[in-house]
DNA sequence: AATCCGGGGTG
DNA sequence: CACCCAGGATT
């Protein structure tokens, strides 16, 4: 009994590998880091993949390969020029723990990337699924990822029915996966799996009838792709008015603020500023937090733009003024560090996208001479 | 187990 | 604008 359900899971697990195999080996696209597999090429683009499009990350690897050619050269480079490498990619606590796991593994490791599951947990920046891309493209080790392409796949492969980002899901999506991965090649049989995820087994229209697991999909069975995995409602995001202020001097330089390490946007510099408290317009809110951040009193002028954004988690809108200061000489209270740059050399500064509006904003406005 | 990261793309 | 997809860290 036990022997026949085994042979009867070995049959399945062979046509699931053998069909999922030949379909990647047809369809698989030519990304820059499939070629040369090297465990500092393999972790840095799946720290870039994370939570980011193929599209959107490629140019970015290609840059950073380019200047960061070796986790040795990583390692060994200002923190800042990390940050401006990464400017625009977003969730820039990536790029702080890149550059802090670098220094780790030059210093503790002497080098030597990590190779096992546990020493690459330790790292920051390397949750579950980063360890077993790194552990099984790299390293051949037998560990399947689950990343959102994977939940998707075997959702409608087992017709699960949790919504897909309840833990529940993600633990039996594991233990799917680790049974059906492919001890011989895991690497391959990973990448197949989220590219089967990216290219056919979509979000919405997924292309069924050529999928390679279409005999044993339970949801397509059911007629019912689409409808997995289950969703949960989504609360809606909230709206934030901010202010930030174009502070210059004398000399026609602009101050730039730089967010704490421990801030979210932590390291990149800023237009300084704040949200509104209720009540307040972008001039009370200026002239309190400038207060606040730089402990200097200020006059808030015209106002240049507002640039309406949306993050992850909420959205906002934020007016950018033209500020003097009145009184007092800035420090750097509730910020990391500050500076006063020159309008032409303020894109130096790696920055927030919503920033980098207003700073070419600024420099147009310089360039042109209308500046205040 | 749930929540929070200050994203970007598409229709 | 509404809607969609998404790993790690934190608590």
């Amino acid at each position: 009994m036990t022997t026949k359900l085994v042979r009867q899971q070995t049959v399945i697990t062979n046509a699931f590998h053998r069909n999922l195999i030949d379909w990647f080996r047809q369809h698989r696209r030519l990304l820059p880091w499939r070629n040369k597999r090297t465990p500092y090429r393999v972790w840095i683009a799946e720290i870039m993949l994370q939570q980011t499009r193929v599209d959107q990350a490629q140019p970015y690897f290609d840059r950073f390969m380019k200047r960061f050619p070796s986790l040795r050269s990583l390692a060994a480079a200002p923190r800042e020029d990390v940050l401006k490498c990464w400017e625009g990619l977003g969730y820039y606590s990536r790029a702080r723990n890149l550059h802090e796991a670098a220094r780790h593994i030059a210093r503790d490791h002497k080098g030597r990337f990590p190779r096992t599951r546990e020493e690459l947990l330790a790292l920051p920046g390397i949750g579950p699924y980063t360890a077993a891309a790194i552990g099984s493209l790299a390293f051949q080790l037998p560990l399947a990822v689950v990343d959102g392409n994977v939940i998707r796949v075997l959702s409608r492969v087992f017709a699960i029915e949790e919504p897909a980002s309840s833990s529940k899901t993600t633990r039996q999506v594991q233990e799917w996966a680790d049974r059906l991965l492919l001890q011989e090649d895991p690497g391959t049989f990973n990448e197949a799996m989220m590219e089967l995820g990216a290219l056919c087994c979509t979000p919405r229209g997924p292309d069924c009838p050529n999928c390679p697991l279409r005999a044993i999909c339970q949801a397509h069975k059911k007629g019912q792709a689409e409808a997995y995995p289950r969703k949960a409602p989504r609360k809606k995001i909230p709206h934030k008015l901010v202010a930030a202020g174009v502070i210059i001097n004398s000399r026609n330089q602009i101050l730039l603020a730089q967010r704490r390490d421990t801030d979210m946007l932590g390291g990149l510099w800023e237009f300084p500023g704040g949200k509104m408290e209720p009540g307040e317009d972008a001039v009370a809110c200026l002239e309190r937090e400038l207060k606040e951040e730089l402990g200097i009193r200020v006059r808030v002028g015209d106002e240049l733009l507002v640039v309406a954004h949306a993050f992850s988690h909420f959205t906002m809108d934020l007016h950018a003024h033209w500020v003097k200061i009145i009184s007092g000489r800035p420090r750097a209270i509730e910020c990391a560090d500050y500076v006063w740059t020159p309008p032409a050399q303020l894109r130096m500064y790696p920055m927030p996208r919503a920033d980098v509006k207003i700073a070419e904003h600024v420099m147009a406005r310089f360039a042109d001479g209308t500046a205040t």
